[in-house]
DNA sequence: ACAAAAGTGTTAAAACTACACCCATGG
DNA sequence: CCATGGGTGTAGTTTTAACACTTTTGT
């Protein structure tokens, strides 16, 4: 597959200039009552006194995701997380130190796996989306408004807020997952009426007792989660529009 | 709202890799039977003996989405056009001749306002979606496939279609769009009412007279239709999920 | 025994799908 | 006069939204 390329072309690559390229990453977590996102006052590499998004610099030898995942991994411990490229800030005095390109991440997490002992060191702080402090670094408040748009674009259509959630869970949770994400109250008969008709989920014998009377345990269907998640394009492109 | 930054803050920006970044935009349009992309076999600043997606390296003046537009106008003289960020690519040896990381941007063009003469020079062809040159430069191939995907999706959600078409056009028109969209054929009866139910069109008094009997012609009414996009989040986050 | 949260069913309205015939005109 | 493509309506089905009472159990 190798071409021949003329001098030429090869000279005009070497005087383009080139640009600092940083990673963000929107981290989306819940207690249980509200979504939450991580913020540092100091990354490890980072630089500056008021609340940011997590972020670090693309290595050489990383492709952007793999960058976006190590740099998560140093902050915060976790591997594994739903990590999905949300958007690229380039605006010229965004980064107003020096002009930086910067390719946002968003991740759900889940709290249960997040170790806050190794983000102790970076400073690390959940807040509440609704109570977001007024002073963010550059632009990563619109990055963050940007991620919670898309987060509820996508919660809407998609099955993805099971990844907010621990491996067990019960409706009521999910349910007040939704409500969280979306700002607003659901009818729960209604809603568990909508989650159960997508087969996704499997009742579990147990009970979880944090209530009186206790809720059923439900677990995600890895498989058909998987394939729903591969199907979801054919499932929008197919009805008559 | 400057903030104080230390040297030692400002040498972490010092001791980071730089690297090119490059702008390339699928361009789509429609010529009434067929969506079609516009590649090209040598930009201005481009290289190879390949066709490739209309690329451009991004200028320090500008920021990303200007110089996504400043390189669509250079080759195909289309100013306003939709333009929409659509991934960013970022793979070690995406392009072997230097390290790139590349911002995709796809747009939709009226190809009654294209200007063929300006991109003969670049020697610029349309291609049918479904009969795509076999080689195509780096991953642009990649970039096309996403590029549908998305404008696949984003067409079954929000009316994005008429951006493809003349400021007039008729039901027939659009809904032939529809069909090369998706690849498929749609009941006329469920298809006008559909798009009508939306009230976005505007009937006019005339005719387009391309066939025997002659079908009205339509406009969008530009009000609604910004107000529709502006709002679909609301209305796609309103739903019971 | 009662407060608190879980669970469950019905009905009316709206949206969707499938389907077939008449109309206007140019050739 | 007839072939071509444009225009329109209806009925069955599915999906959605609104709504209230019973169950369990810890205190």
């Amino acid at each position: 597959m190798r071409k021949k390329y003329s001098m030429l072309d090869i000279a005009s690559y070497s005087k383009q200039t080139k640009y600092l390229v940083a990673l963000d990453s929107i981290i989306f977590g819940f207690d249980g009552n509200q979504l939450n996102i991580l913020l540092v006052k100091r990354g490890p590499d980072s630089t500056i006194d008021t609340w940011s998004l997590m972020g670090g610099w693309l290595a050489e030898n990383e492709n952007l995701e793999l960058s976006a995942e190590r740099i998560l991994y140093e902050l915060t411990g976790l591997k594994e997380v739903y990590l999905e490229q949300l958007y690229t800030f380039g605006d010229i005095h965004r980064d107003p130190i020096a002009r930086t390109v910067s390719v946002a991440y968003f991740a759900l997490i889940n709290v249960e796996h997040y170790d806050s002992s190794v983000s102790e060191v970076h400073h690390a702080q959940w807040f509440p989306v609704s109570e977001m402090p007024a002073e963010i670094l550059f632009d990563h408040r619109q990055m963050i408004d940007l991620a919670i748009q898309k987060l509820r674009y996508k919660a809407a259509l998609h099955p993805l807020g099971f990844e907010l959630l621990p491996e067990k869970f019960t409706i009521p949770q999910l349910q007040k997952l939704y409500e969280a994400i979306f700002q607003t109250t659901f009818d729960k008969r209604n809603f568990s009426r909508k989650i159960l008709s997508t087969h996704l989920l499997v009742k579990l014998k147990e009970k979880q007792k944090s209530s009186k009377k206790g809720a059923y345990l439900y677990q995600v269907n890895e498989e058909k989660y998987k394939t729903y998640s591969n199907s979801f394009l054919n499932f929008v492109s197919n009805p008559e529009f």
